[in-house]
DNA sequence: TATGTTTTCGAACATATTGTTTGATAATAT
DNA sequence: ATATTATCAAACAATATGTTCGAAAACATA
């Protein structure tokens, strides 16, 4: 790749990182962005269709990130508390949830002021779809009780669990440690 | 109030829950609103600051009507079954919190059509706030268990899932009944 | 170093939207 | 009958989006 598409891509987003964390993704204007980054008007366009483009490219790169398996290396200890692997195909129970809850947070963490940007307005959505998304291949692995709930009715409470405790989380300006907030979900949690 | 005003208020009003329909809500300009409506411009500035007082007007509307107590007169035989007396101070268990969801599903059921279109993006967020407000006043009747989780934690997970499974409702096109998304509810909420 | 390719830039352009202002016209209340 | 109030169209400034163009600079390669 060239050395200039490279540098441009970076200016672009850290420019996004730097907005974000000042105003909310819908006041945030294509012009915003091209100043702060200091690119042309056509060379943004040159990288991304549109603004919900280059916040689902930063959206794609976080969750590979944090569901990819290989991040154990981190130098972050208590990471290693809570690792899973997003491949494995054995059921989750109660605990495994808890720790795949936690270890997410603990990325969030991580970028906190980043992600407590992104989750207001438009932005939350394509966020949360995507975190939807991933979280999707996780909680289909969560064995069905004898209850009549329809399977995606279950999946998607569960999602939209963690989703809420973590905006409640990210209002609260991530008070709690991941590891209590994992607790919290895993006590309000039937599964 | 004069019968002008009434009649462009209604006529916007009634313009916006056509065009919400049709397509989502960041698509729909005020210049849509007004041709729809037949209304001048100016006309529109002048009940209307912005496109989000206009749903806020709505919300504000449906969600008075919602939690107002006197609306056993309605009609429809299946609501009083599960009718909820949004001033009481009564404790909340989980058979009353039943109730309040069903109740609330089956207004949402009336409107069905203009709750779903509401329920996408930009105006999902503002019709979910004003859920979110009138709900808190009835949470915070629930009795607290001997847990550690902080109440609002456990009111924004309570109303979170109650939204969730709305949007999920409203997904699959409101397939199953009040009554029985009810239920669901009760059987993934600890209390 | 020389050469051809790729990227960037700025400026201009068409298009669309928002919100305000104006004065004329019509509906309303009393 | 009259004074008030609401509506309307048209024009306006301001802002944003997305596209196009040719010139200039950075690049890869040999």
């Amino acid at each position: 790749m060239d050395r200039r598409k490279i540098k441009t891509k970076k200016a672009i987003t850290e420019a996004f990182n730097t907005l974000i964390t000042k105003k909310r993704y819908e006041k945030i204007s294509i012009q915003n962005i091209i100043d702060e980054a200091d690119v042309g008007r056509s060379t943004f366009y040159e990288h991304f269709g549109t603004k919900d483009d280059l916040l689902r490219s930063r959206c794609h790169e976080l969750f590979e990130h944090i569901f990819s398996q290989n991040d154990e290396k981190t130098t972050n200890h208590e990471f290693s508390n809570c690792p899973f692997d997003p491949l494995s195909k054995e059921f989750i129970n109660a605990n495994a949830l808890k720790k795949i809850f936690t270890h997410i947070l603990y990325h969030f963490l991580q970028e906190k002021k980043i992600i407590k940007g992104i989750l207001y307005g438009e932005s939350k959505d394509i966020f949360l779809g995507y975190l939807r998304k991933y979280l999707a291949d996780v909680l289909n692995r969560i064995e069905l009780s004898k209850t009549d709930l329809p399977r995606d009715f279950l999946t998607n409470h569960i999602a939209g669990s963690f989703i809420e405790a973590t905006k409640w989380w990210a209002d609260g300006n991530f008070l709690i440690s991941p590891i209590n907030l994992g607790e919290y979900l895993i006590q309000v949690i039937k599964i």
